[in-house]
DNA sequence: AATCAACATAGACAGACCGTCTGTCTTTGC
DNA sequence: GCAAAGACAGACGGTCTGTCTATGTTGATT
C-alpha cells in the first residue's frame, strides 16, 4: 500500500472513485475528461493499473467492464500525507502540524466548536 | 515565492539555511554529504540558485563566498503544504486536517495541554 | 457462425523533471 | 603571478508520467 508515490493524476482517478460506487474505467474517464476517445481511456485504465500495482485500488473482474474500488480512504490518504510531512519537516512530530493549522485562517467559530469537542471525546479523563 | 514547486533535493538545501545563520555554499554542501567535491560543490550552487529563482532564499554575495539565508520560514513552508493539501483533498477545507491528526497517536498527553491551552490562548472570548 | 463494438492489456513514446557533472571565468590570498 | 576556491553556464542521463498505438479478448447482435 504506497500511497507516498501517487502522482497528481493517479489522485484524480483516485478521487472519482471515493465518489462514485464502484465505477468503471468509464465511469472515471468521463469524470476526468470532457471527451472521452479511446485514448483517454487507455490513459485512464494505465493510471488504474499502476494505482492497483501500489495497492491503492481494487478490481472486480467479474463484469466484462472490471469495477473500481479504493484500498485506500481519503482519510488514509490524507493521514499518509501529513504523516510524510511531519517526518520530513519535524521529525516525525505532529504538534507543529496541528498548532500551524490552528493558527491559519479558515477555521470557523463553529469548527472550533467541533475541534473543542473532539478533544474533550478523544481524551475524556483529562477534561 | 513558489513555495509549492520545491523539489526534495531543494528541500534538503532549505533545511541547512534553516538550521544554520547565513551558511555558505560549502556549509551546505558539507552539512548534505559524507564526501564533498567539485561536482557535489556545483549541484548544491545549483539547487541555491533554482531555489533563489523560485523566491524561497536570499544570497548576500558581499563576501567572495556568497552567503545563503532564506526567505521561506520552515513554518511558512509547512502552512503552504497542508493548505495545498487541503485545497487538493477537501475543497480547502482545514477541519478534516486537524480531527485527523487529533485522532492519530503520537500527541503526547503533555501536547494534548499544549493544543487546550493554545486554542483558549487564540480564542479567549469563547472560554 | 460471423461480425462488430467495447474493454483489457502490453508496449513504446515525448516531454518534463532533477540531481549530477564538466568546463570556464572571476576573485582572493600568498 | 600563481594556485585555490567559488560562481556560473550548460549539458547530460536517468527517471517519471500521462498519452498514444496496437493487439488480444470478450460479449452482444444479426
Amino acid at each position: 500500500m504506497n500511497i507516498e508515490q501517487v502522482t497528481d493524476g493517479e489522485l484524480s482517478i483516485l478521487e472519482v472513485i471515493w465518489e462514485q460506487e464502484a465505477p468503471t474505467s468509464r465511469d472515471i474517464a468521463a469524470a476526468n475528461y470532457k471527451q472521452v476517445n479511446d485514448s483517454k481511456m487507455a490513459s485512464v485504465q494505465k493510471l488504474l493499473e499502476r494505482l492497483e500495482a501500489k495497492g491503492c485500488v481494487g478490481r472486480d473482474r467479474r463484469e466484462r467492464a472490471h469495477r473500481f474500488h479504493a484500498l485506500v480512504s481519503r482519510e488514509d490518504f490524507l493521514h499518509d500525507r501529513l504523516r510524510a510531512l511531519a517526518n520530513r519537516l519535524y521529525d516525525g512530530s505532529i504538534a507543529p502540524l496541528v498548532t500551524t493549522l490552528l493558527r491559519s485562517k479558515g477555521l470557523s467559530k463553529k469548527n472550533r466548536n467541533q475541534l473543542r469537542e473532539l478533544i474533550d471525546e478523544l481524551w475524556p479523563s483529562e477534561k
